[in-house]
DNA sequence: CTCATATTAGGAATTGTTCCGAATATTATT
DNA sequence: AATAATATTCGGAACAATTCCTAATATGAG
């Protein structure tokens, strides 16, 4: 898809780039409406997609978005394969250094942390390779 | 609030230990309607949040509703409050070494991975000091 | 200037989740 | 075993964040 650009756009960029407090669409709705009176959600959601898919902004985006469920309750981290969306237990160490040097670095007091690693799954590996051939 | 007990969420708590793939409410759900034709989803996740709550299950919850958006593209690691919910960028150095340990570790293909600390904001730990006085 | 097409506003539709109310189940007490 | 107190259930309505749809408008290339 080619883009042209929009001034919202352009407005919706140079909002985020102001503010360092990781805003949702909703906020930016709010501080753009007086200069855009017409402005929908519609368009601050497509906007902010594509400045994310052209990889001028980041979405923080919590993967899925229905809430998952485990009863493995012993602190683990987790993988995420890209392809399938499966969600795998690692049974890496807990690294509690890593809240430490949070504190030292920081004024904030870190309660715990979570990883998520990101990839593809060894089933979705075998798939992909069998395509090749 | 005291809990009863009920057939249905001992049912589900049953289901999930079985199982280690993360699922949402919908498959739970899915699951255990041919046990009880009459199950609603109201009493799903009802459940799901009484079992967490209690500690028993885990909700990997992506912490708020709605997708945050940063302008800030370089990678970097979350603080977020657990009082106030702000969204602060850390800058530890990002580990790639953790990548390469899952790859050791297990089959899969790491491609990116992040890390959210949660705890308390300066100023939120400020005002709670003021609370004591 | 014209044409092709990307973008817009506005609202409807979708989706995941919670809430509500009347009926039922569970538990403690008699 | 009967009673009372209250947690739980179902079913559907309500809700909130996000996406989709359509006709009108803006943009950019030739």
């Amino acid at each position: 898809m080619l883009y042209k650009k929009s001034r919202q756009r352009e407005r919706i960029l140079k909002l985020l780039k102001s503010t360092g407090s990781h805003p949702a669409a909703d906020w930016v709705y709010e501080k753009l409406k007086a200069e855009f009176p017409n402005l929908s959600m519609g368009t601050v959601y497509r906007n902010l997609n594509i400045l994310s898919e052209q990889g001028l902004i980041k979405k923080i985006d919590f993967g899925s978005t229905y809430d998952r469920f485990d009863a493995n309750i012993k602190p683990h981290y987790h993988f995420i394969c890209e392809i399938c969306g499966a969600i795998k237990d690692l049974d890496l160490p807990i690294n509690y250094q890593l809240e430490k040097k949070v504190e030292q670095n920081t004024n904030m007091t870190v309660h715990k942390h979570r990883i998520e690693f990101y990839g593809i799954c060894d089933k979705c590996m075998e798939k992909l390779k069998k395509v090749k051939d």
